[in-house]
DNA sequence: TATATAAACGGAGAAGTCTCCGTTTGTCAA
DNA sequence: TTGACAAACGGAGACTTCTCCGTTTATATA
């Protein structure tokens, strides 16, 4: 898991090791210190000693980074969901669904800092999705997947373009409007999700 | 619709009211030439010939800028609305809801650099939603009537969470993965919306 | 017309993101 | 052990957004 950091190619050089770890260290300190948005990469790399070219390098953005800082966490996440979709195969597709979602919101709730940080890349957007993260497609497919099985005998369930709505109302942005603006606790949005998608 | 600005104050400075023209003409003249998103408020600064802080004296930022830029359009396609929901009062909500949404789908293809300006702050996102910009209130107010009207007889209508899913999807950015990544056109996309939400 | 004054101006500069490129250094083969 | 060299380093600097504040100016009032 100490690694798989950035993609597995030839080892990785002792002093670029060595950088990396420097680098999520400090980014752990000041997080926890001042949270993940008021943070700036220039922070980063002088509380690791580092210059913010070596910074660069190995994180092209603050968003590449806080992903490489939960990913530990969102490996554990999905262990979590695939037991539980193991567990439960026996109930109804809707039901795993809530189920689903409810261990992805309690995981969004526990990190939302680090998460929002992972979904917004920073000024000159080039031409990125805030949707397009490594957790994204994997939770698609599964939401895909069990919508599909609810709607096995209508014409078109259009379950690819449901599970993305699903997600997107669980993206930091709409997620926080619903508990912020709407004052919605994480259970009832779990519900109105439901409700809205599985009817 | 000149003077409506920005809120109408006792009358503008003459010179203010200069800047204004100045600023928004140099804005049409290089976002019609670059596009909106590479263009920067110190260019617009400059080719307006005045000062950067005098620029964000008047538009704290580019999606302010936008919105001013929009504004005239937006006013048009509410009275289309307007005029669309009140030729079209007997017909059942959820066609009326088609209707409106074709319509706001019309305007966001047809305005859909300026209205990415317009959710898009820029960095260091203070606690702002991409969600509330004018056009929002309004739109998911009138869906709000629709959605209740359609649900009337159930206990639980959602309305305001389904208005939010609605206008969710229709954020530039869940529309444009739509277009782009999906591949959908803007008729399959409101299709998809409709049989999503109106069930 | 003169003048006080609130409003508007403008640009230096703080702080941030990210790139460029000359320098340094691990590593591997000889 | 010794080069050679790809990889990694680091910081200057280009470009942003946005603020601060001393200066200028339009306008209402006398």
């Amino acid at each position: 898991m100490r690694d798989a950091g950035a993609g597995s190619n030839r080892s990785e050089r002792r002093d670029a090791a060595e950088n990396r770890r420097r680098i999520l260290n400090a980014a752990i300190t000041l997080f926890e210190q001042h949270g993940v948005q008021p943070v700036s990469m220039n922070q980063i790399a002088i509380e690791a000693q580092i210059g913010s070219g070596t910074l660069y390098r190995r994180y092209g953005n603050k968003s590449e980074l806080c992903l490489d800082l939960i990913k530990d966490n969102m490996f554990l996440l999905f262990e979590d969901i695939t037991a539980y979709m193991a567990q439960n195969r026996a109930d109804p597709p809707s039901q795993r669904l809530t189920g689903l979602l409810r261990l992805f919101i309690r995981f969004r709730e526990k990190k939302a800092q680090l998460l929002k940080g992972v979904e917004e890349s920073g000024p000159g957007d080039r031409l990125r999705y805030r949707t397009r993260n490594p957790l994204y497609n994997e939770l698609h497919q599964l939401i895909v997947g069990l919508f599909d099985e609810m709607g096995a005998g209508q014409a078109q369930p259009n379950s690819v373009f449901k599970a993305d709505m699903v997600l997107m109302a669980l993206s930091s942005d709409a997620y926080s409007f619903q508990r912020d603006v709407r004052g919605y606790s994480p259970e009832l949005i779990l519900e109105k999700i439901c409700s809205t998608f599985v009817s």
